[in-house]
DNA sequence: AGGTCAAATGCAATGGTGTTGCATTACGGC
DNA sequence: GCCGTAATGCAACACCATTGCATTTGACCT
């Protein structure tokens, strides 16, 4: 099933509704290889002859980052679709510092490693997020 | 030696100008437990009597940070000295999400296994950045 | 100590980013 | 197809960040 199908379930699982801008917004975050601002997806609506206002890409992001469907890339200042749907409190980004392109992976063994060096640090952690910057395949 | 003491060294060392502006930035970094924004540091400068333009702030800020003194922590949007000065290409912080409050720390066990998965995905990574969150000490 | 000059700062203006309140629209259930 | 409510669009606003340029000042030299 697709990104945007599995979305669509989930919206209306959950009670939400399928309205026009929510699945414009999942069209456009499913189609980028790099994390899309509010204001790359209103260019991206208006390209197709359509228009969003931004404030509805803003509250339709806010709620599918809510539903763990979109994250939002902090040194990116984006959003990305979320690839591994059910690791909700670990999530490793590999970010090409030169075309923005993004991938998303995930490891046990690292996010119990860094639960215990927190916890020996008398802190106790909840949420990991890791964002690796280098270079992609192509670019290098 | 202390942050402040280092920092204008190292500032010296590299042709840098020791300023006024550029000490009560140092200054009001190295009191704060938590990260500080650009503006937070403006009003904490106000509350001494004095006064910083906010662009000042912004360019001695992005200046410490290219000299690996001042990090930027992401999912606060503020910053915060730098502990660990001799570990260029990994940083990881511990932020409660109650107070704010701030531990950095590194583990070069988990900083080669990041590395790793990277290459594995076809990924030369040079900088890696996490930051965890969850509860601290006091807070919990 | 004081003069010199480039680096650094302050100011004004501007553009981008993100939020709030409220009237209008349109989705989902009947 | 109608209805009620959730969702959107609009206007306005607040905050964050950057740029260009005139003025100031720290470091160097004598």
């Amino acid at each position: 099933m697709s990104f945007v199908d599995y979305s669509i379930r989930v919206l209306r699982s959950r009670g939400y509704k399928v309205t026009r801008p929510r699945r414009e917004v999942l069209d456009a975050v499913e189609r980028a290889m790099a994390p899309v601002s509010p204001y790359d997806i209103s260019r991206i609506v208006q390209q197709r002859g359509k228009h969003l206002d931004h404030v509805t890409i803003y509250r339709v992001l806010g709620l599918l980052c809510s539903l763990n469907l979109v994250h939002k890339v902090l040194s990116r200042g984006g959003f990305v679709k979320c690839d591994l749907l059910d690791e909700p409190g670990c999530h490793r980004f590999l970010v090409c510092r030169q075309c923005g392109v993004l991938q998303e992976f995930t490891d046990e063994a690292l996010c119990y490693q860094e639960s215990q060096i927190a916890r020996r640090m008398g802190f106790h952690s909840e949420y990991h997020l890791t964002e690796s910057s280098g270079l992609c395949h192509r670019c290098r």
